[in-house]
DNA sequence: TAAGATATTGAACAATATGTTGATTAATAA
DNA sequence: TTATTAATCAACATATTGTTCAATATCTTA
């Protein structure tokens, strides 16, 4: 019987493959590195690399997305009990606090947002930053359009990570939390006057 | 004598390498693309390309730096009127105006800055943006780093443009310079309790 | 544990891009 | 006009890519 479970040569092909380009790309980047590159540091036949993947872009790809799917997945085991925590006061986001932490410790994605990055795996954490953040209230001024409002304060975000990651990550994930916090709380996502488009 | 000047014949065969270039950039991507591609568009030989460039990461850098050259002479040649009229009030912010405009009117740079683009190039552009961003003063809570600051306001202004970009540029540079002013006069770019390093 | 299924290997292949060289031709500067 | 130098053309060695084949090794499951 057809099983969706994957034979064990092939984990241990993708494990030995993916280990051996996260090793290289912190070392040539991503551009100058082959795919004989790869396959002579995890020690396999290059005709196995294309067994599995198309290229090394499909294998980039593939990694971005798994690391997505992590940060989803560490975002929505979120205690309850935390964001009440948040919201009684003086508590960093967890939410920023949970991504940090992950981001600090995985190597690849230190690569990926730093400034030999790659640019569209930039845009898929905004876009995971976006959903996520939480809004405040606040009644002013102009009607800032919603999804401006949603580009400025994830591109912040990022930024803030990336100048994080850029000074070797001197401070905790906590301190970036709450300085993100604290400048949200000044800053137009306290707002209310949005215009929704 | 050894003159400054460049070669009549040197000047266009890199105007050819140059416009080729920002054709094929927007046809292909900068990955997929070739010397030969370019040579080939461009209607040159191929050895004339190595002749003036090492290679396609040359060809780019060299654009790239002539842009946030061109941005740098924009930026400077701004009318003292037009920032006296800025902080009499109303005014969008003159320095935010004139890069919109030049961005909305350059392809090379709306590919770079976008979520094909060039990583290390958006880094560029939000360090020209850091040295220009006008602060305000405010009296308030937590002294937020000055550096964490600028990373926050250059990042979340850059995000804007991009979402600006991405969106087919339906508004008009003042109107998306207007957003960012609002979003800044309520921002925390609005305090004064800085935090030097 | 044995048998069948399938992943991996190694070698070879054509196709393509790269970067360089040398001789020739063409355009430019003074 | 003439000396200089850029552009061209052809050719070269080198390297990567993506694919194929038969042989071998490993895994699954009955």
């Amino acid at each position: 019987m057809a099983n969706e479970q994957e034979d064990r040569r092939i984990i241990r092909s993708k494990k030995l493959i993916k280990s051996a380009f996260i090793e290289l790309i912190n070392e040539k980047g991503f551009e100058s590195l082959t795919v004989r590159d790869i396959t002579k540091k995890a020690d396999i036949n290059r005709g196995t690399f294309y067994l599995h993947y198309e290229d090394k872009y499909d294998l980039l790809e593939q990694l971005e997305n798994e690391m997505i799917d992590e940060m989803n997945r560490l975002v929505k085991e979120i205690n309850p009990k935390e964001i009440a925590d948040f919201r009684m006061q003086d508590e960093p986001l967890p939410f920023i606090v949970k991504i940090l932490e992950y981001i600090g410790s995985n190597s690849l994605m230190k690569f990926l947002l730093g400034s030999k990055g790659h640019s569209s795996f930039q845009m898929k954490v905004k876009e995971l930053m976006k959903t996520n953040v939480l809004l405040k209230r606040r009644e002013e001024k102009m009607a800032i359009p919603i999804d401006y409002l949603m580009a400025y304060i994830s591109s912040a975000h990022l930024g803030v990570i990336q100048h994080w990651l850029d000074g070797g990550q001197k401070e905790a994930p906590k301190d970036i939390a709450k300085i993100l916090l604290e400048m949200s709380l000044f800053g137009p996502f306290s707002s209310a006057g949005f215009k929704e488009r």
